[in-house]
RNA sequence: GCGAUCAUAGCUCAGUUGGUUAGAGCGCCGGUUUGUGGUACCGGAGGUCGCGGGUUCGAGCCCCGUUGAUCGCCCCA
């Protein structure tokens, strides 16, 4: 408020690519989590943390050190003691790392759950951030395919308890076994030679570094060298077949829809059989909103035992867009005091309402008709006034905001110890919120 | 890392070929109503037009630089 504009003391700006949330976008997030959370309980996956950053190595060998996704896209630094740190830009490599080092194939097969804030080093684009917020679950030692079919119903149900499988498909692939990927990977390169060139400049350079890679690539010049490229089936094992045909299996069992998309691929090695994304049209090119996969090499390539796993990852801030609605905080009470002496009464009130359960505010400052005007705009169900003449009386005013009927109620039967929640709304509300509380 | 677009009040935006004192809606504060919100009317506060330089008698508008944002490419674990 400093009238003295030369001395302005220049405000910080945030860090590139991260964001800050209020609203109606905080609300949302906070209910893909609430909503996560309680599924994966039903699922019996437990709740694991892994810290947020890691020595560079964890993600270094995991992503595989050729790719320029570790050398360009994390966020790595050097600490005071000269150490490479990198902030988590994924979930699975630090689980994978913390599975090995706690010694955790003791609980295996162990199904874990996780969410929290990611970070990679890129150019800040629609929905990209450095920042962001995902959903992970896991199912570790078990080389099972009814762990992927499970951890394919926890998604499934996941995105239905959200209200947004409308227009959601689940998208499922094999990428088989160690020997299938290896000789269709072979027959792949082969193809795209003899094509060599027919491909685009951006794919000449992927069929050294990943030419899975060109199977979904954009540009129109690569589609026809793309489109007929081998699928896998002609290369897989009868192991591999045996395993995929297993998954899909229990999803019809479990009655989640799929659809087989025989060019979903992974860059990376350590993936071994099932793939899967579940992709929408209504987020235009980022249409992924939830995918993951087998990844049987991971452990190994970390140092640790040959572990089979699977698991799959989803991003918070996407599926908080494709909500239908938004789930809103709302108070049930707001307490309005008139005057100075009541305001002391509506603090021991409005604690009194809080411990009994039940949600209510009170404003800091303002008159009777402000503060009208802010019980109104928060959304809460009724305002508790009270006054002078309330506090002679022994009673408190309660006003319905919606109806705008009012009642006089007896404090002492609102305040007392032996009401709870329950019984205490109802005595605030009855007759004048227009609901049959005698039907209760 | 590359390319394109943009930057004006707390928010969303107008601002003519460069020309007086930069506007609107919403929000905020106050009043009409000293104990009653939503509607209406009246009033008020709030801007170095992102930042720095240049051209000009004169720049929110033109030029250069810079920072930031948005969208796309590369990449996508």
């Amino acid at each position: 408020m400093s009238k003295d504009k030369s001395a302005k003391i220049p405000t910080p700006q945030p860090v590139r690519g991260t964001q800050d949330m209020l609203g109606d976008f905080a609300d949302r997030f906070a209910h893909v989590v609430e909503t996560f959370e309680r599924v994966r309980r039903l699922y019996g996956y437990k709740r694991v943390e892994v810290p947020v950053i890691e020595p560079t190595a964890v993600f270094a060998r995991s992503l595989g050190e050729t790719t320029d996704v570790v050398s360009k896209e994390m966020y790595s630094f050097e600490d005071r003691g000269g150490e490479s740190i990198t902030l988590r830009p994924e979930f699975t490599a630090g689980i994978a790392r913390a599975y090995i080092t706690n010694g955790w194939q003791q609980f295996a097969p162990l199904k874990v759950a996780t969410h929290g804030p990611l970070f990679r080093y890129e150019r800040p684009q629609k929905g990209r951030y450095r920042q962001f917020h995902q959903l992970d679950a896991e199912v570790l030692g078990s080389d099972s395919p009814l762990a992927d079919a499970e951890l394919l119903v926890f998604a499934d149900q996941l995105l239905k308890d959200l209200g947004i499988s409308e227009g959601v498909t689940l998208t499922l692939n094999t990428l088989g076994d160690a020997d299938s990927r290896e000789a269709w990977r072979a027959a792949l390169v082969e193809h795209f030679m003899s094509h060599r060139g027919d491909l685009s400049e951006d794919s000449l350079a992927r069929l050294d570094k990943n030419p899975l890679r060109i199977l979904d690539s954009k540009d129109p010049r690569d589609r026809p060298v793309a489109d007929s490229a081998p699928d896998i089936d002609a290369y897989l094992t009868g192991e591999a077949q045996d395993f995929f045909g297993a998954v899909t299996s229990g999803l019809d069992a479990a009655g989640v829809a799929w659809q087989r998309n025989a060019r979903l691929v992974r860059g990376l090695d350590y993936y071994r059989h099932t793939a899967f994304e579940f992709v929408t049209d209504r987020l235009g090119a980022q249409g992924t909103v939830l995918g993951g996969g087998r990844y049987d090499g991971l452990i190994e390539a970390l140092g640790g035992p040959p572990t089979p796993a699977v698991g799959w990852a989803a991003g918070i801030e996407r599926l908080g867009m494709l909500l239908e609605s938004t789930p809103q905080d709302f108070l049930e009470f707001v307490l309005v005091p008139v005057g100075g002496e009541a305001e002391m009464l509506c603090l021991e009130l409005q604690a009194t309402l809080r411990r009994k359960g039940l949600s209510c505010d009170m404003g800091f400052r303002g008159n009777l008709k402000k503060r009208m005007q802010r019980a109104d705009a928060s959304g809460a169900v009724a305002a508790i006034i009270i006054g002078e003449d309330e506090m002679r009386e022994g009673e408190i005013t309660v006003r319905h905001l919606a109806s705008g009927q009012q009642a006089r109620r007896n404090l002492a039967e609102i305040r007392d110890a032996r009401a709870g929640a329950t019984y205490t709304r109802k005595l605030l509300l009855e007759g004048i919120d227009g609901n049959n509380w005698s039907a209760e």
